[in-house]
RNA sequence: GCAGUGAGGGACGUCUGAUCGCAGCAGUAGCUGAGGAAAGUCCGGGCACCACAGGGCAUAGUGCCAGUUAACGACUGGGCGCGUAAGGCGACGGCAAGUGCAACAGAAAGGAAACCGUUAUAGGUAUCAUCUAUAAGUUAUAGAUGAUACCUAUAAUAAGGGUGAAACGGUGUGGUAAGAGCACACCAGUACCGCUGGUAACAGGGGUAGCUAGGUAAACCCCACUUGGUGCAAGGUCCGAACGUCUGGGUUGACCCGACCUUAAGGCAAAGAAGACCGCUCGAGCCUCCUGGCGACAGGAGGCCCAGAUAGAUGAUCAGAACCCGCAAGGGUACAGAACCCGGCUUAUAGCCCUCCUGCAGCG
């Protein structure tokens, strides 16, 4: 599954009125479009750190992602012609520094789950 | 041998395998995939575009000498200063052009003057000595001269004033009213002129002169040299949205001009929004050896290809090894992530290795 990646100040900006979900490690925010594929963003801010920590945290979520993408089923507003199209913005609270990386995938999990986004 | 919160250096700074995932390359199998600082962005280049006849000013920087280098404010070697020395540190041209600045203490902080002090002269006062006069009898008073002390005025002086980071050369002799480079000898320093060694900075030594010139230039300043600006989001190619214009088509109209409409009709011009590609990684490249050089480094031979992402690829899980801590279970393995590319500097850094040093213990 392509992983598109969320461009330009509009992009990030039209996610500001989509559907939220929050947990311990983060939140996300999510909108359905019709481009076919999954556009994502992941905002890891200077709180969390320097650069070594904030890409770790960044790698992290973004295989997590990709892990739950493969065996989870998406709900009705996610989808267009059957296929999977939205963007995604996930955004990491500064206590994801010390979470590891399963705490990090099941906070994600619970997230999208509130969100509506995945069931 | 052990220890060290001692010094210096390191082209040391975890390793191996499996599975899943990501990026690049490849027809496939597959191969490759962060650092010594990738960091700070403090200097210097390459490269790119803009500006530019030449010269000057300004601004900013550099500042002992020689070398290395593409270049530098870096590096190497040397000199000088500080230090007993090993060694370390030094923006290390000029304050005997000008201007400015200096807490506290001190008489005074830059004008060599004031003050204290010293000395001479004059005046006054006191005391003493001598002489004279008067009165009286072994004394008193007055005057004169001299000496000493104190006070005042004028002149001379910078020897002395002990404070300070720093006080207008030092020591001695002569000299003088007292003193003073005032004169002389030696020493230190300065300027100039030769000599010797050195490419040079500079060092050694000689002569002459004058008599001394405080500190501070990462204070203004003076002198010498260097210095255009912006940074790969540079810049370029493809492609080409909206806006323009011409032709066409339509409406109005008997027709023409005109006006209005039309964008899934076409041309021209321009545009830099979005996107794709180039720039982009083979380079002042890396490794080994040889030659030259004290060295920085240079030359040669052979071998090698070693990230190129673009909101940005390095992650997850498991197994094992190494080192450290702990009796054990177990825990820990720093600083830190490429963003056009190089040369430096600076800062961060657990542990490991090398050389030297120190301490303790043992042996000879």
């Amino acid at each position: 599954m392509l992983l598109g990646s969320l461009k330009g100040d509009y992009a990030f900006r039209r996610l500001q009125k989509g559907q939220a979900g929050y947990s311990k490690y983060l939140s996300v925010r999510w909108r359905g479009d019709q481009e076919g594929r999954i556009r994502v963003g992941i905002i890891v801010t200077k709180k969390l750190g320097k650069a070594v920590k904030r890409n770790l945290v960044r790698r992290r979520l973004l295989e997590a992602l990709r892990a739950l993408l493969r065996e989870v089923n998406f709900m009705q507003g996610a989808l267009f012609k059957k296929m999977p199209s939205f963007s995604l913005l996930i955004i990491a609270r500064p206590e994801a520094v010390q979470a590891t990386y399963k705490e990090l995938e099941q906070s994600l999990r619970h997230a999208l789950i509130r969100a509506k986004l995945i069931q």
